[in-house]
DNA sequence: TGATATTAAATCGTGCGCGATTTAATTTAT
DNA sequence: ATAAATTAAATCGCGCACGATTTAATATCA
């Protein structure tokens, strides 16, 4: 346990941001094929999840939840409209906001979707226990890196 | 500690694959400040850091070490010979496949890069052992989920 | 009340990231 | 030696993801 020359922190395996930003996409490709029989994407899937979760949310409330800009979701959402998953409706209490609620098909959906995170958990290959560890690290870990952006 | 009822597995902070996405995310943003000193994108900075390791690679041993298609990085790596960070030749040996090579300014952008890592880890509020745990299990589940990826 | 500031979505341009396909070079098997 | 199979990049279309800007509605304040 020397410490590390310089140097070796420029490996690429020795980046943390690297280990993150390949286990994002290894998800994307795990996810691809089960998330296809229901036709949505994986950002799809987690938009839909968070409605799930909490229908008739705000563009602004699942940007907050999600970390996500409305450059990035009215597109995204706009799709789920014309797939009949979600409805898009200006708040009359509010003109400036968007509701976006769930349609029948995409409430019916969450059925099929239920069994995915089972199948996803058993993929990763970890063990209950490092699973929840590693979740809890990678929250702790994100909201520090999510307070300090703001930051500067 | 009761076993959680289905449904709390379809709650978008419950999916190990969104504390991945979203820090992952994080991490893009911390970075951009940074690397837009340095000129570059995060994932040209990661193909530099790969080229900084190892100078001269192929299109294809770059793609293997981060996981990633031609067609993702030829476009990439076309933008990096246009900021003349690298060359781009096919191999005499063998004139299917292309070596990326650093330019001396590439190189030399390298020095910059160095002090990058260290300003990140403390933006994570990791201390370093929870850093390492943290990335010895992102590897491993990497590993698994691509591995399941292949078979299926 | 009317001007100003703030807020919520939407729009636009750039750069990934991938699957599917294409092109060209090399390998293999006949 | 030539046909068939394989391999490496490149190309194309689609969907994020973001920063910057725009538009419209609401809130604030003079």
């Amino acid at each position: 346990m020397a410490d590390a020359p310089k140097e070796d922190l420029l490996q690429l395996e020795k980046l943390l941001c690297f280990s993150v930003y390949s286990a994002s996409h290894a998800f994307n490709r795990i996810y691809k094929p089960l998330l296809d029989e229901l036709g949505l994407t994986y950002p799809q899937y987690l938009v839909m999840v968070s409605l799930w979760q909490e229908d008739n949310q705000s563009v602004r409330s699942i940007g907050e939840k999600m970390y996500l800009e409305s450059s990035t979701l009215t597109p995204l959402l706009k799709r789920l409209e014309a797939a009949d998953l979600v409805s898009r409706k200006r708040d009359p209490k509010d003109e400036r906001s968007v509701r976006v609620s769930l349609t029948e098909a995409g409430a019916a959906l969450r059925t099929k979707a239920e069994k995915i995170p089972t199948c996803i958990l058993e993929a990763t290959g970890l063990d209950l226990e490092t699973a929840k560890r590693l979740h809890r690290d990678l929250r702790s870990m994100r909201n520090h890196l999510e307070a300090s952006a703001v930051k500067g």
